[in-house]
DNA sequence: CACGGTAGGTGTACGGCGTACACCCGTCAA
DNA sequence: TTGACGGGTGTACGCCGTACACCTACCGTG
């Protein structure tokens, strides 16, 4: 009569948590509450189960979030096989983008848990070398990817440091905002961009920044570069 | 005959703590060991005092780390007045990168404050001012700064996000370093890059990969892209 | 069928963190 | 003389990651 009970009395018909389980959840989590509300505790809260279970599935904290890397790295589109080595590396880039764009928390865990080790976590370890193959296969000598590497930087990764985050849209008044005449006097030409950039007829997204455009953009440029530099070997 | 003492009987001739000790003393902590190995309490502890009294002089941590940039900030060059734009841009980033390579904990700090805040830090707004007011002297229509600023990203800050740090050099063996024909097998791209690059006659400074030629590169890269692009308007 | 090993969930406990709150003592103005 | 106040102190709370011992359901083997 009684539900098939394992493991002790507060564990009944509960899905076995697999180490698929527990990324997926430390993901979700993250994805709502940013990487800050992340801990093991509350993992565990979300599961269903004692913090201290969790570490039969992963060693410590820093392998979790190895792991989270990896299951966003997954969601990156393969490359395309039938065009040429700039639109190859273009689609990449923004499938990249994409990702982050759904996972805003991932541009500093990969950063962190890459400065951490001696080198990338092997996902991103991946990412790159198939990366680096499109170049080569697009006629790349070698120590022309490496500076390729180095110009487009974290755009690679499809992030490239915005530095205002795109809160407008929120609609929360922002209390400690500046005003308006204090923020023209203190810094003028930031002020004199924001209002072009909001005036402008073509943007009237939201922010008054079309994101999307001003990477691809800054993306082609960097790519139009490269393009000159590999004719010109 | 004594020595002159001051609330309590622990504080003997010690210089009063201002809110500038406080930040030299947590920057200097954080250049030695990294931003993880900045606590309250061993700030304190460095400055010969109980944790609680940091917060007679800032609210909190983060108003803490924001102070931290600050000092940062500082340490840049003022532009230039006497040159073209694309020259003062130039030495003014390379400053702000010098910054950074003296304090490798710059841009984690600066990034996560920006996010946590509506915008970022007042000194780095005003930075980013002056920046801006540079390349409009230098002709640049609003929208086109706009998207230079885009185009450059982090790196008008002085970084671009490194994935590989520089840990050549240091001597200590990995442990867990991969056997290289295992690393060829599973990241040929990359090992392929690593070996060439590592045997480049041109660059014999240790990591095989000059970072500051590769900036630079990467700089000019940017900012002829950009030069071009205000020669067609 | 008994039995021991093992995989996986549990409970307790420790040291470190940021910081709220009450306190206390020199200094200096009135 | 007094009283406000600036600045250092002490205690305590609730988080965090995780070491360690335990307990139990299961499974392969004798």
């Amino acid at each position: 009569m009684e539900i098939t009970r394992k493991a002790g009395v507060a564990a009944r018909s509960r899905p076995p948590l697999s180490k698929g389980r527990l990324l997926s959840a430390a993901v979700a989590l993250a994805d709502e509450g940013g990487v800050d509300a992340l801990s093991m505790r509350n993992i565990a809260q979300a599961l269903g189960v004692v913090p201290m279970a969790l570490y039969k599935h992963v060693a410590n904290k820093n392998e979790l979030l190895d792991g989270m890397i990896d299951v966003l790295m997954d969601e990156i589109d393969p490359p395309a096989a039938d065009t040429d080595w700039k639109t190859t590396v273009r689609r990449r880039v923004l499938s990249a983008r994409g990702m982050l764009l759904r996972h805003p928390w991932a541009p500093a865990v990969i950063e962190s848990r890459t400065k951490a080790r001696t080198a990338p976590t092997p996902a991103v370890m991946r990412y790159l070398d198939s990366m680096i193959g499109i170049f080569r296969a697009g006629g790349f000598p070698v120590q022309l990817v490496h500076h390729a590497l180095h110009v487009m930087g974290s755009r690679l990764l499809g992030f490239s440091q915005e530095l205002f985050e795109d809160r407008a849209g929120t609609g929360e008044p922002d209390p400690d905002a500046m005003p308006p005449e204090e923020m023209a006097a203190r810094y003028p030409h930031i002020t004199e961009l924001a209002m072009a950039v909001a005036h402008d007829p073509e943007s009237v997204v939201g922010s008054g920044c079309d994101d999307q455009f001003e990477f691809e953009f800054a993306l082609d440029l960097t790519l139009d570069g490269l393009e000159r530099l590999l004719g010109r070997t």
